[in-house]
DNA sequence: AAATAATTATGTTATAGAGCACAAAGGTAA
DNA sequence: TTACCTTTGTGCTCTATAACATAATTATTT
């Protein structure tokens, strides 16, 4: 674990979400328990069945959050983007993690014991607040998604997973080439079906002019025919 | 909606989470903003799109949360029992309801206006804590029952569909009989398959004296071999 | 009580998508 | 360079499950 030395105010970069409903007390407190931890591409973040001990706030890099299913199937249930908190749930809900997280690409993640976040959580409201308008927007999302994966086909659910990334992590300076490059094995794991269909899919959205492939670039052409796919299912 | 005149010992009993954590003077408050309000067997709570006012607790009764998926197959997301609360995650998340709610049964529910609570949220950590508890457990679980609607075959997902029964609504005095009577319709819906795939497979298990089945009346026998279907999928 | 509608049951057919096999291309290591 | 592994791509087969059709029951309404 890095313990780097930063001045307060790139804490404060780091983690506007959570610093800025703090007094200058409870800052001086969060900066004293503030750490800095370097994950390689493809490195694991954490276990399914681990106890969750902290907080984490991905500073750069991109992360996915899945989970093992039947058969060594993986199956992504979301990814975080930086400045997004992750792995927290887990402590909340007095348990173990259910999901594993790993680095799709070089992350600096910061780390934040849990009890010091309870502390806070006791003395600050609206750090509270925070973190219940965030579990509510998950909930729903999850709830969105446990429907689309379950009732969509499998253009849908491939089409929503393109612009899913594309609203998350955003295009490349183009306007029109995804910024996350993802393996064929990764789309599908995101999208539930297996890896062949995955390329399949995607080598038939690009006979389509829907999108164009360039090994894992992706570039959007049509973005209107690729919503009307994912929603008709 | 009915507003009915309850003591303050009636509402403590109604909603003890809720109630513990405040001061005599919130309680007067909440006291003040409790109404009860009665829903018939299959009526609708809310509905997909609504804009969230209520806290509710189920005080009594049997609650669905669903949503419409492609082609009006409906999913069923969770189920509430007596006692627990909901239609708050969408005021959270400072959005519509992005599922609808109906109760299976004849309920009785408490609701309290979201921005009541709101006040007492910010006055009360110990309720913003409750909150914060109850999301992440849900968010759990939802991440949990995304990959076994997925990925686990009809049979394994009835099997959980009826533990998850058990387990949340319980048995009947003979120890064996599930307390709620579901019409093969949403026990589908709750399993994620056709009503024909329901009823197939139910009156396998029963074949393989797993359960027995008396019109809607369920007895689990081999909870065991449940508990292997339901894992391996 | 009769009529109508909803639910449950069962058989048959059709198909989306998994599973597998294998080849080609690209990366990495020795 | 050669060897080896991973990822991508394509074709073929097979099966789980949806979709449909039609009874048989059971509720609900008139």
């Amino acid at each position: 674990m890095v313990k780097k030395e930063l001045t307060e105010t790139e804490i404060a970069e780091s983690i506007p979400d959570l610093w800025q409903p703090l007094t200058a007390s409870q800052r001086d407190f969060l900066a004293q328990n503030f750490t800095i931890q370097k994950y390689k591409k493809n490195e694991t973040i954490y276990c399914e069945g681990e106890t969750p001990m902290h907080l984490m706030c991905l500073l750069s890099g991109k992360v996915k959050i899945y989970k093992e299913g039947v058969g060594g199937r993986s199956q992504i249930i979301r990814v975080i983007k930086d400045k997004e908190y992750f792995a927290y749930r887990a402590y909340f809900a007095e348990g173990n993690f259910v999901t594993a997280a790993a680095a799709f690409e070089p992350c600096t993640i910061c780390l934040i014991p849990m009890p010091a976040i309870m502390k806070l959580l006791r003395e600050n409201n609206e750090l509270a607040m925070f973190f219940i308008r965030q579990l509510s927007i998950d909930l729903g999302i999850s709830d969105e998604r446990t429907v689309n994966l379950t009732q969509k086909h499998i253009r849908g659910r491939l089409a929503e997973s393109l612009l899913f990334l594309k609203d998350t992590y955003g295009l490349e300076e183009d306007e029109s080439t995804l910024s996350i490059y993802l393996s064929r094995e990764d789309l599908a794991n995101l999208s539930n079906m297996t890896t062949s269909n995955a390329i399949r899919t995607l080598s038939n959205f690009a006979t389509e002019k829907i999108i164009t492939i360039d090994g894992r670039k992706i570039k959007i052409i049509d973005e209107e025919k690729l919503k009307k796919i994912s929603k008709i299912g």
